[in-house]
DNA sequence: ACAATGTTTCAAGAAAATTTGAAACATTTG
DNA sequence: CAAATGTTTCAAATTTTCTTGAAACATTGT
């Protein structure tokens, strides 16, 4: 079978039109040109995971939960209390809480207590540092 | 004009079936119950505003420009070299960014000069301190 | 096994965020 | 001032996220 030889396609990623901004030229060749700047970044993959892990805080009632937790776990039931919302709803945004490892909820006869985790906590404290 | 006497209303904020985990129950008792950690939580405008901090992080796109902008200041046409997409979008998400506070944008000649501001540094380190 | 309580799951609808392409705007250059 | 370049704005289409109510699941007590 005959080995594909490589297109001639023109490098589509990175061009832009040859005269930028003098300081910005310079900064930049200095700093390694377009490659060293994308080496700078993190991984697709990494990125997405972090805007994930955004994602699940970007919601007034998931950090109320979250809030809420941090001064002590507590049954669903407890939490509706805060919130005041519908049960199937508090579910939802408990899920999503517990997907990225802010939380997690244990069986408890009846109930199910929630906690905040470690790395809940670290999103409490990163969510302030925005904040301020 | 006769005064309106208060309704005898049933407290219809924070309620829930009298019996709790024993622990939760206690727990809460000690801390001031209901009110005390609906104290602690912080203010429903609070909340919004941080939720509105992690939204505009929570996409990869924004996170690519942000880790771009760290590197050194960028024209609006080497960040789309950077992710590749269309103007357009491009400015959608600029924009987004802007209006956090994360990124500044500086007319310069013909180009438009983006820039991470002190907000948008702190904004990537609780970002890395999320994903940890 | 059945009823009662606490919680989750599911599918459908509603709302919000994102993408797209065309048009507009701003600045520089001829 | 017209053309060229760089960027933003706008409305419509698309996608994603959120909400709702009904049904299901799990545990406990009878």
């Amino acid at each position: 079978m005959a080995q594909k030889r490589t297109p001639p396609m023109k490098e589509k990623c990175c061009e832009f039109s040859k005269d930028l901004p003098d300081t910005i030229q310079k900064e930049l060749d200095k700093k390694g040109g377009m490659e060293g700047l994308l080496a700078r970044i993190p991984d697709a993959s990494v990125l997405h995971a972090s805007s994930r892990l955004h994602q699940a805080l970007a919601d007034p009632i998931r950090l109320t939960v979250m809030y809420s937790l941090l001064s002590q776990p507590l049954c669903v039931c407890v939490i509706k209390a805060v919130v005041n919302i519908a049960d199937s709803k508090l579910s939802y945004h408990l899920t999503i809480l517990k997907e990225q490892d802010f939380i997690v909820g244990e069986q408890q006869g009846n109930w199910i207590i929630y906690s905040i985790t470690d790395n809940g906590r670290q999103a409490l404290k990163c969510t302030e540092r925005l904040g301020k």
